[in-house]
DNA sequence: CTGAAAGCGCTTACAG
DNA sequence: CTGAAAGCGCTTACAG
């Protein structure tokens, strides 16, 4: 049973491949016929399209490359799902690598756009190396690069991320709400530009609701469960402990719940905690998390309905470039008034 | 700056394009001299070869596709990044579906071998309709399908799983040497593979430990979340409380934690729970979670290898058709002795 | 509305 | 060791 290409659904249909091809991609364009006898020697000769050979054609790979930092990063699901969604929707497939991945591969990121295995990449990865981010800005494929959660101050990219200011200052403002006037901060990597948003913003919010900061009370972290729990130790090493910690993630949040819970220490009767990102297990925590959420889906769609955009009509003159999407508080039960 | 073809280096390098060719991917069969001329060339061009005209003359698309029941699943992660790694050491990319969207997209499954988009799969779902299941296994390409993590019973594809029976007697035992007496379970879905093979094995355990066994203490779960919270719901309904309980999955043992701890029933005081898989987050959850871990790492890259035999040397006589997995005991906080 | 023909950029027998 | 040539299976101007 070998795989029948068009030559052969043309010979059944008594057609040239040329009215085969317009038929199925354009089928307007035929007539009412011709239409028939094509689909019906479709279906005898089972016809299926390689797609390999119409990506030579087209010089189209009818796919992109979403790169993560890391495969094992379940925030990343959810975003994957939406892109995947649109993807799919519009006949394109999904490539998934991991930065470190290409790199030990001894590829360059670039050669996905170079090589047509890919007609354009999502990025998710705040963490690429200062070569590799120049490699891509001097390529004229550039305009078919995206990020998305993550950005570059300085380069062009296009970009889709969510408002970490505002999200931060809900946050800030819900712990002040509930009478805190002692906010600590854990914070993302140092050098991520989320993670500087969220911790540039915590200041200027704390400082415009002129409340007390002390240096000791931003606590340097990494958005992983385990500097969370290294944050707790900090916090809990302090004299004069603040009753309220805002955490750059909910992964932190709940490695610094984690720990206070093996000193005995109660969130949120002993302190408030809340996160960002609303993650799946932040609804399922003990206690359920506070937190700012990020709607991920919406993220992941609207990343993939740009670059699609983007791959579509590349000339277009008025192509979106950046979104920033909304966020929301979400209150559970890692928080609450100061005892 | 056009990209540039083949031909562009056999000019600069003043041979052939199909030496150009051999050199790059056989280059021991042409001089020394020659394969220095070349080299320079495809510097000089900055050539990169293009992969869609690759994989239509060489038939082969150079990648595999994965096949999740739901991208926003984070148990896959882990799988995921063990089986592209494999993948990216082989030149090969992975690509990522849902059943769901291969669904609503109105393809088959079989299409992505079909049109050579893929030229093997990996399913990670056990929930494929009989239809598609059948339509699988008629076709020619089966031998190119791969489950892993899942399998189906009576049908010849090849697979990978872990020692889903062993693991649940290694657990009940566990349980059993803390001194526990009473067990109940909670189960996967009723018609997963995975989810019959725990508790066909744990009816048989118990019996072979002649430990009492009431109908009700074997509790209908789905491996999530929400499912253990209601089969928390059911234990603490019981009369007469087993005082241990293995659930089928990790997140079925925090979801049952999660509804006990709005009960204030503690873990492990009031009672010992107990998970299976070893997710990420079973060594940060409040109680960190005992469990059977399933090494997904060692998953992903066997599911992968056997793969891509069967598509590097598809007539292969010995090629191994079934792996299965080791498990091992990891013993945390949220089990200890009956109280 | 339809067909003949060129060509996308490779690889690979075949011949030398 | 190397080259000329065919061909993988499509799509798309061009001509009618």
């Amino acid at each position: 049973m070998k795989t029948s290409t068009l030559q052969d659904v043309a010979r059944v249909a008594k057609v040239s491949t040329a009215t085969v091809s317009r038929t199925l991609s354009n089928p307007d364009v035929v007539s009412e016929s011709t239409r028939r006898r094509v689909s019906e020697a479709v279906k005898v000769t089972g016809y299926r399209i390689n797609r390999a050979a119409r990506n030579l054609r087209t010089r189209r790979a009818h796919s992109v490359l979403v790169l993560l930092p890391d495969l094992a990063n379940p925030f990343f699901s959810t975003i994957l799902e939406g892109i995947s969604r649109i993807l799919s929707q519009q006949g394109y497939s999904m490539l998934i690598a991991s930065t470190k991945q290409v790199h030990d591969s001894g590829e360059r990121l670039i050669d996905y756009l170079d090589d047509a295995r890919a007609d354009g990449m999502i990025i998710l990865d705040g963490w690429l190396d200062d070569e590799v981010l120049q490699m891509l800005k001097d390529a004229p494929q550039a305009e078919r690069v995206l990020f998305a959660c993550e950005w570059v101050d300085g380069a062009n990219f296009p970009s889709v991320r969510c408002e970490n200011r505002q999200g931060t200052r809900i946050a800030v403002n819900h712990l002040y709400d509930l009478g805190h006037r002692k906010i600590a901060h854990v914070t993302g990597p140092e050098t991520n530009v989320i993670s500087n948003a969220r911790k540039d913003e915590f200041i200027a919010e704390i400082t415009s609701l002129k409340l007390a900061l002390e240096p000791e009370w931003i606590i340097p972290g990494d958005f992983s469960l385990s500097a969370g729990c290294q944050a707790a130790q900090a916090w809990i090493a302090l004299n004069d402990r603040p009753t309220a910690v805002f955490c750059a993630s909910d992964q932190l949040a709940m490695g610094f719940i984690a720990e206070l819970s093996r000193h005995d220490i109660k969130v949120p009767n002993d302190v408030s905690v809340m996160g960002f990102d609303d993650i799946d297990l932040a609804e399922q925590f003990i206690p359920p998390l506070t937190t700012i959420k990020q709607d991920r889906l919406m993220i992941g769609e609207t990343a993939a309905k740009m670059l699609m955009a983007r791959i579509v009509t590349p000339n277009e003159e008025n192509l979106e470039h950046a979104a920033v999407l909304p966020v929301s508080l979400v209150i559970r039960d890692s928080t609450s008034p100061p005892t």
